[in-house]
DNA sequence: CAGCCGTGGCG
DNA sequence: TCGCCAAGGCT
């Protein structure tokens, strides 16, 4: 839920989550439509699938437990380098490089004097963490914990707290005089997009199905519409029924 | 590797 | 008002 969504607007909707579905096993004999309705406002709802997948490939492939290795955790839908090491530190205590975006704005500007991360992650910047990153393992999975934080209430992309922050003195790109770096990429406009289309078709799905001759209601521009639905239909998350579009069960 | 995938709050 | 941006992952 985490991944690309702030922390405030996930917890109500984890919280829930976890009420209903406490554990893999549970969440797995949900229904897709069931999570995808659960999953509410949250965005990118093929995270909501892959989820549930991740759920049903736990019980199908480690007997309902959450394995804690990397490589079986990679294995998982939806599971990917972040999530596999955050995992693996915040969930088991082992000592993992947990790099989010938030840990490479920090390492970037105090130790490379930049304003803004690169759009990948470099080998370089891999080194760099693993080199920071305490020995101890519970003080590596709070040392991680401790600069994700930084990074999201402090050292933030825009208007950073310096004045706030703890390791201010030693701020590399602070001590530079903030120089404003180059922009780390450039997200494509939201409104008419194919996004906001795939939206509005999940929203008004969620609620009911819609007859097939229905859904232009939905979005006007039949050529986008239809490239909506396809990719919806294609990526699993709707299905053509008796009843029209609906989510799949 | 570049492009794509939601949504909402904030400056 | 509107662009920026958020605990990424997948193709």
């Amino acid at each position: 839920m985490l991944q690309q969504t702030p922390v405030d607007r996930v917890l109500p909707v984890w919280q829930s989550w976890l009420e209903r579905w406490p554990s893999a096993p549970a969440l797995a004999q949900a229904s897709q439509a069931d999570a995808l309705r659960a999953w509410g406002r949250l965005g990118y709802p093929r995270r909501a699938i892959r989820l549930h997948a991740a759920a049903r490939a736990i019980v199908a492939e480690f007997a309902g437990q959450v394995p804690d290795t990397y490589e079986e955790l990679r294995r998982l839908p939806g599971v990917g380098d972040y999530t596999a090491a955050a995992v693996l530190a915040f969930a088991f205590g082992q000592r993992s490089v947990v790099l989010d975006v938030n840990v490479r704005r920090v390492l970037r500007r105090a130790m490379d004097g930049i304003e803004h991360p690169t759009p990948a992650t470099t080998a370089a910047e891999r080194a760099l963490a693993e080199s920071l990153l305490p020995r101890r393992h519970d003080s590596a999975a709070r040392w991680s914990a401790a600069v994700m934080e930084l990074g999201a209430l402090v050292c933030t992309s825009r208007s950073p707290k310096c004045g706030d922050c703890p390791i201010a003195q030693d701020c590399t790109w602070l001590n530079a005089g903030s120089p404003t770096g180059e922009r780390p990429r450039q997200q494509a406009k939201f409104t008419g997009s194919d996004r906001q289309v795939r939206g509005l078709i999940m929203a008004a799905l969620r609620d009911s199905p819609v007859a097939v001759q229905s859904i232009d209601y939905v979005w006007p521009d039949e050529a986008q519409r239809l490239r909506a639905l396809v990719g919806l239909m294609s990526d699993g998350l709707i299905v053509e029924t008796t009843k029209g579009w609906t989510l799949p069960q």
